[in-house]
RNA sequence: UCCGCAAUAGCUCAAUCGGCAGAGCAAUCGGCUGUUAACCGAUGGGUUCCUGGUUCGAGUCCAGGUUGCGGAGCCA
């Protein structure tokens, strides 16, 4: 009985017998020698068979074998510079193989496939190198998320998904059913990181957020996951140096463990490399200055009508584009109009028409991938503030009163993982970025 | 919600002016001892999204609808 090995460590076992297991990635036929592309989950590698070095019964199984087809397959690792495959430069000379399961009229060819087609088929897509890639990166942006959050003195604090609470924007929320009373999936955990920031100092919310916006961009996605921290005795100052380390560490660490993945998405890695603190910042009211100079130099008319932007109005996703494209790295806008943010933003001092907010803009057009600000922490403005909204006061009690026993200033913020996932990648859409993407018109699989 | 585009074989697409519905891949069969989305030969495969209209004749033109895609708004 020889050694199992998984594909990734194949390496060290070269002149060694070792059996592998897996499935049928794709499959060369050229008569008395076949070519065996077999994926185990870690790799892809290269299984030859030689008719005359294998039991004719287990040759004539080969040549049957379907894309997919499910496998356990025994043989000799050498080194070869020919042989394909993650990693590649290595091959089994097969001894023996058994089959598992066939596979027939699976609908994933090697061939390109329709958006729809591949979505409704999501389920067979993830099998696939390009998916393979990004899902192992989507892991390591998380596992490098909560690694420097641990390292740093965060604590990882969980928050409900189910609450009475509205959270930022009522319109775009999910209501179930609960007990016969209304309830609300969550859309932000931030309201719950405040009271417990106070008894822990620096935390970090982390998990699936719902938006029931009626969005079709390639930057939405009805469930994306998303992680928020939050300081006590932050300022924005140390917000924006908090986050540039932040992000820096999770494009470093993504980086350093996924060239092969980064090749296989055949992502330009220059631009990442100089992902590294510090990053440029503008405040708002320059940014909209430049964005009218930009659109002072377009021709464009299209562009000229797109660009069009009143001081006082949100950037929309245009205004963010020419914004990061002005910067090698990501860029902070900061100090955004009061009326365009949320109600609990700390206004800044002398100027209340603008806050205390910040926004974190990836380059190469993958726009805002963070959203933060310092929070009010004194009692009276923060009720003044939510009756100015407009919101019934009588929800948010615990929260009005989470500044009365001994608030500080504090900050936080939060970042989208498919956003990020999408920017590193390279990627034209987030959905990809997610196992099962739930977007406007899709719930299934 | 608004603007634009699309829907033809299992998949990706073509079909000239309105005139016999086609190719590649996949599948099946045959050939080949170094393939890199192998190649060569053969075979099978169609409610041209739906409903109605114009016409001798509609994949193609017209009306309505459905679904999807891209963008805007909104946001991470």
């Amino acid at each position: 009985m020889s050694k199992i090995i998984t594909i990734s460590e194949i390496a060290n076992h070269v002149g060694e017998e070792v059996t592998v297991r897996g499935w049928l990635y794709n499959r060369t036929d050229k008569g008395k020698l076949q070519f065996l592309s077999v994926r185990d989950g870690s790799g892809i590698v290269q299984a030859v068979a030689f008719k005359k070095e294998l039991p004719e019964s287990d040759f004539t199984v080969a040549q049957s074998l379907t894309q997919e087809a499910s496998i356990v397959m025994t043989g000799t690792v050498r080194a070869d510079d020919r042989a394909p495959g993650y990693p590649g430069g290595y091959e089994i000379g097969l001894k023996n193989l058994q089959l598992i399961q066939q596979s027939e009229g699976y609908p994933i060819s090697p061939k390109e496939h329709g958006v729809e087609f591949l979505m409704d088929n999501r389920h067979f897509w993830v099998r696939s190198l390009r998916q393979w890639a990004i899902l192992r990166v989507r892991a390591t942006v998380i596992r490098a998320i909560r690694n420097w959050l641990d390292d740093h003195g965060y604590l990882l604090v969980d928050t409900p998904i189910l609450s009475g609470l509205a959270g930022e924007n009522s319109t775009d929320l999910f209501e179930v059913d609960y007990f016969g009373e209304p309830a609300f999936l969550a859309q932000t955990g931030q309201l719950y990181n405040e009271a417990n920031m106070m008894s822990f100092g620096k935390v970090y919310c982390f998990g699936p957020t719902f938006r029931a916006e009626r969005s079709k961009t390639r930057r939405h996605l009805v469930e994306f996951w998303m992680v928020e921290p939050e300081m006590a005795f932050f300022n924005l100052e140390d917000l924006m140096e908090m986050e540039e380390q932040f992000v820096s560490a999770i494009v470093q660490a993504v980086l350093k463990n996924h060239e092969q993945e980064l090749k296989i998405l055949e992502r330009d890695t220059s631009r990442l490399t100089q992902v590294t603190p510090p990053f440029a910042r503008i405040s708002y009211d320059d940014a909209v200055k430049l964005v009218a100079e930009i659109r002072e130099k377009t021709d464009d008319p299209e562009q000229k009508e797109l660009l069009r932007l009143d001081w006082g109005t949100d950037f929309g996703s245009p205004h963010e584009t020419v914004i990061a494209e002005s910067f090698d790295r990501p860029v902070f806008v900061y100090h955004y109009p009061t009326a365009v943010k949320a109600f609990y933003m700390q206004p800044v001092a002398g100027r209340p028409e603008i806050c205390r907010s910040v926004d974190l803009l990836a380059p190469e057009g993958y726009g805002e991938i963070t959203g933060g600000s310092e929070r009010i922490h004194d009692a009276e403005l923060l009720a003044e503030r939510v009756k100015e909204v407009g919101i019934d006061p009588e929800n948010y009690t615990w929260y009005l009163d989470l500044r009365k026993f001994g608030s500080v200033p504090h900050s936080g913020f939060g970042l989208g993982v498919e956003r990020t996932v999408a920017w590193i990648c390279g990627l034209p859409h987030v959905r990809e970025t997610i196992p099962y993407a739930r977007t406007l018109n899709r719930l299934f699989p």
